[in-house]
DNA sequence: CGAATGACCAAGC
DNA sequence: GGCTTGGCCATTC
């Protein structure tokens, strides 16, 4: 049987975009989400949503991680208590989920960006 | 430096 | 509408 891997988090990402990223992140406003993808293009990397997952899963509790979904409005982190954390702390900001678990991004997504 | 990782995404069946 | 596939790209080992 295989071993499972530990989940042990790598290093706390001190990089300089994962800083950007966080940065970002913290402009969110409360009661709105933002996909990873239209972070990742606002910084310039249209590609690169799944470096902005990372950021995120490095791990910085100071930012509302909880404010970034994916594409389809979902909750990514399934597997994870994370998951039910995101959940609760967006229905606290208002923020309704739809049947299926997700959001409506036409109203409530970010669009600052 | 090469290989692996992953909280993604769009396209194809 | 759901599952699979390939591509993406910074960071880590």
């Amino acid at each position: 049987m295989k071993v499972k891997p530990e989940i042990h988090p790598r290093k706390p990402a001190s990089s300089t975009y994962f800083s950007r990223v966080y940065a970002l992140v913290r402009r969110i406003p409360r009661g709105r989400v933002a996909t990873y993808g239209q972070i990742a293009r606002a910084l310039g990397m249209p590609r690169g949503a799944r470096t902005v997952g990372w950021a995120m899963r490095a791990g910085d509790e100071k930012i509302p991680w909880h404010r970034v979904v994916n594409a389809r409005g979902g909750i990514s982190v399934r597997p994870t208590p994370g998951y039910r954390e995101q959940r609760a702390r967006l229905r606290a900001e208002g923020i309704r989920f739809g049947r299926d678990a997700r959001i409506d991004l036409e109203k409530y997504g970010w669009r600052k960006v």
